[in-house]
DNA sequence: GTAGGGTTAG
């Protein structure tokens, strides 16, 4: 039998693989040069049924391949992803067989791959060389356009040259040229409605056999996209159609604004109507649940799916998996997470950087490192995960190593990766690192970043420079909601209540919407400059005006507010008048504003209750015993500390720290270990001696109420923050800054006597504790002793 | 042999 009929016998119909290989061994065998027609198909099969390297040994052994076999093969790199083998296999094409076809496909590979510019230029370099560019390539160019078009002027001429060349003839081109616009709209440099509209014309004035059902999802997403989600509910209505896709972009556009109760809405006439729920219904609606914290809804959605989805895809079983680990552990359901994890037969990046944040925002660090170093395969969003959770999670210094260990293996940190380090520094309060990388994120043009900028106002303002925040805040080129609250929360715990109030009142004015964190924040402000009356409107104006109820976080800190302006009664008014059962928030506000008033009856209340409510927590047992100690009933002292005793609770040690040349100090209470704490302590002496003079007396007082020290008779022991602030003394130059950290509230005594050494050494201290920042100049400190 | 639309992880 010769190889054309054997070709046409078998390749005609030819969709198994074992033929397939029959066939090519049979030419291989028989030494036939056989005609390029059944090369073709059997390159084109083995591309199709995935087995590229075969289609690639076939195509090696052609002594001249034509164009087919070459963008028969190039296009199936390009689908599996391997654009370098695509663009290899092209320029290694001599340019006397290439055509038009073969660089349509060239280009979309770019396209495919993201390479915007790449595709551009092939486009104008096959027009320099003589090629016409047909509809094809006018489709394939303008979905690379997209992805860089910043400019208008792009769009129209790329539009007019459609025209010109008559290029509009079908659905696709035109639909790729409103897409272009859609994408170009987007971009902060131009008019979004201007080009809206543009993209609009074109789709009101196409012929009628040019709108088909993409078009109009173009259009309706377009819309969604640029956040005028009227313009685009009244297209998905005047639809006569119902089309998924185009449903699927409204709900997913009602889900980025928040609007989730008109999302779900959506989607039950959707069902009411019959269209057919897709993998992408499911996703947008489940995370819909997730950020709404809707976690019967969620479940119910899930159960829905698997009651009714018979043989579903692979894309369907994985990216509603994925969307349902994040909803999961969004809701605090780790277990259940977990469990659709590891049911999922098939795993993908998603999967597992979904799975890893969840562990990581949990907080089980050791289970989201063994994940992370289970892992196939990571990318950059996987580092960002791990660097940015670990730092939120108080884990600065594993954040920074993380980061470090990402560029040693040759990782280019994307900005989330940036912020991620930044907010390292933050927590650490490592002002050098954190300099030295707002330094190289200059460099690499990272500044214009919004998380990156927003983690930089957190990280200047946590190591205590909250001007170098306001400096960075007011540069920004767009800041949002949270840089707003950011900036406000640095100037509350700097002790600028007024200036955080006023910074506020401009938000407001610039018809920016605060959230229930800008409220947060601005409580808190209040409560640190003792602000009530202003606190106490802020508050009232949060349901009124602006439609957010008050959680538990705000109630704790009107609360925390009124207790620490000693309004006791008021304070236990709103603790009754609230619509929930007052929690451990509520009863530490209580608790701290009782122990700064010396109201021992309230605070003992307080602390019984938070004593049942968080028996891990070790300060409640001190306050408790040494309430009990001022009133004298050493009973009460005894069987509170008997308590702590049986229950294991476990001190949380106090430590300091200060940065001393990009070399962090950590000291302990009576600290023994560091090398140079006896000159620290020589110099203390000496420095209490000059102290005295001025009217320093230690506060014993403040020894019954020690956080850190167990031997409460032991009135000279030297805490933590002395020791840093002494050492930060004498090794930073004169003029700089004493920048010092605490892991736990300020003790009283160090409060005072850092007053004094202020004065005596006339120098600027700063004392992060756990809660706020305390400025030490001449004699005063910032907080005002509302502390 | 080549083209255009919707989702999920920070």
């Amino acid at each position: 039998m010769d190889v054309r009929t054997m070709g046409n016998r078998y390749l005609a119909q030819l969709n198994q693989t074992s033929l397939a290989r029959a066939v090519h061994a049979h030419i291989l065998t028989s030494g036939f040069n056989p005609f390029p027609l059944i090369i073709n198909r059997l390159i084109d099969h083995y591309c199709k049924s995935s087995n590229i390297p075969y289609a690639r040994h076939l195509f090696d052994k052609i002594p001249k391949p034509d164009i087919v076999a070459t963008t028969t093969l190039l296009s199936a790199y390009s689908a599996s992803g391997n654009i370098k083998l695509a663009h290899q296999l092209f320029n290694a094409t001599p340019l006397t067989i290439r055509d038009t076809v073969s660089y349509n496909a060239m280009i979309t590979a770019f396209s495919h791959s993201h390479d915007g510019h790449a595709a551009l230029q092939l486009f104008v370099q096959m027009k320099r060389l003589g090629f016409v560019p047909d509809p094809f390539s006018f489709s394939s160019v303008l979905g690379a356009l997209s992805l860089i078009a910043d400019e208008e002027r792009h769009c129209q001429q790329f539009h007019c040259e459609v025209l010109k060349r008559g290029a509009l003839s079908g659905p696709s081109v035109l639909n790729a040229l409103m897409s272009c616009y859609v994408s170009c709209a987007s971009s902060p440099l131009v008019d979004s409605c201007l080009v809206m509209a543009a993209a609009r014309k074109l789709f009101d004035e196409a012929p009628h056999g040019l709108r088909d059902e993409p078009s109009w999802t173009t259009i309706i997403a377009g819309y969604v996209r640029n956040g005028d989600l009227v313009a685009a509910r009244e297209l998905l209505d005047g639809m006569t159609d119902h089309i998924a896709v185009a449903w699927n972009a409204m709900i997913s556009g009602y889900v980025h604004r928040g609007l989730y109760e008109a999302a779900f809405d959506l989607l039950r006439r959707m069902h009411s109507l019959g269209i057919q729920l897709d993998e992408y219904t499911y996703t947008s609606v489940i995370s819909a649940a997730s950020n709404a914290g809707l976690f019967y809804i969620g479940r119910q959605v899930h159960a829905y799916v698997l009651r009714t989805v018979v043989q579903p895809s692979q894309h369907f079983v994985l990216s509603v998996n994925n969307v349902l680990i994040t909803f999961y552990t969004r809701c605090g359901k780790l277990v259940e997470a977990k469990r659709v994890f590891d049911k999922m037969p098939v795993k993908d990046l998603v999967s597992w950087n979904a799975i890893l944040s969840g562990y990581v925002n949990a907080r089980r660090i050791e289970e989201a490192n063994s994940i992370f170093r289970e892992m196939p395969e990571r990318s950059l969003l996987t580092w960002t995960v791990m660097i940015s959770g670990l730092a939120q999670n108080g884990f600065g210094e594993e954040g920074l190593k993380l980061f470090n260990q990402m560029k040693l293996e040759g990782l280019e940190p994307c900005d989330y990766a940036y912020a991620g380090a930044i907010a390292s520094c933050s927590v650490l309060g490592s002002l050098d690192n954190g300099q030295q990388l707002h330094s190289q994120i200059i460099r690499l043009g990272h500044d214009s970043s919004l998380s990156v900028g927003n983690a930089l106002i957190t990280m200047y303002a946590r190591c205590g420079l909250v001007e170098a925040a306001d400096t960075v805040f007011f540069t920004m080129p767009y800041v949002d909601s949270v840089s707003w609250n950011a900036m406000i929360a640095a100037l509350a715990q700097h002790g600028h209540g007024v200036k955080a109030i006023q910074l506020y009142e401009q938000m407001l004015k610039e018809n920016i919407f605060p959230d229930r964190i800008t409220f947060l924040t601005i409580l808190s402000a209040c409560s640190h400059a003792g602000l009530v009356k202003e606190g106490r409107h802020y508050f009232d104006t949060m349901r009124a005006h602006y439609g957010i109820t008050p959680e538990e976080d705000h109630y704790s800190r009107l609360i925390d507010l009124l207790c620490r302006a000693g309004m006791f009664s008021e304070a236990k008014n709103v603790t009754e008048s609230m619509p929930f059962e007052p929690s451990a928030p509520i009863w530490e506000a209580l608790l701290s504003g009782c122990r700064i008033h010396g109201n021992t009856e309230l605070g003992i209340q307080a602390a019984e209750k938070l004593l049942k409510l968080m028996p891990q927590q070790d300060g409640t047992y001190i306050s408790l015993s040494n309430m009990y100690a001022t009133l004298g009933q050493w009973d009460e002292v005894a069987r509170v500390r008997k308590l702590m005793r049986e229950r294991g609770v476990k001190k949380e040690p106090g430590c300091s720290w200060i940065e001393v040349e990009n070399m962090v100090h950590v000291f302990l209470v009576d600290d023994a270990v560091h090398p140079e704490v006896h000159a620290v302590y020589k110099y203390l002496e000496h420095l209490v001696h000059e102290m005295r003079k001025l009217g320093y007396v230690p506060d014993t007082k403040y020894v019954l109420h020690d956080m850190e020290s167990e031997q409460k008779e032991n009135a000279l022991s030297t805490h933590s923050e002395k020791l840093a602030v002494v050492y930060g003394i004498m090794k930073i130059p004169l003029g700089a800054k004493i920048r010092v950290f605490k892991n736990l509230r300020i003790c009283g005594d160090c409060h005072s006597a850092f007053k004094f050494i202020s004065k005596v050494v006339d120098r600027e201290i700063i004392v992060r504790d756990r809660k706020r920042f305390h400025h030490f100049r001449n004699g005063e400190c910032s907080c005002g002793n509302y502390w």
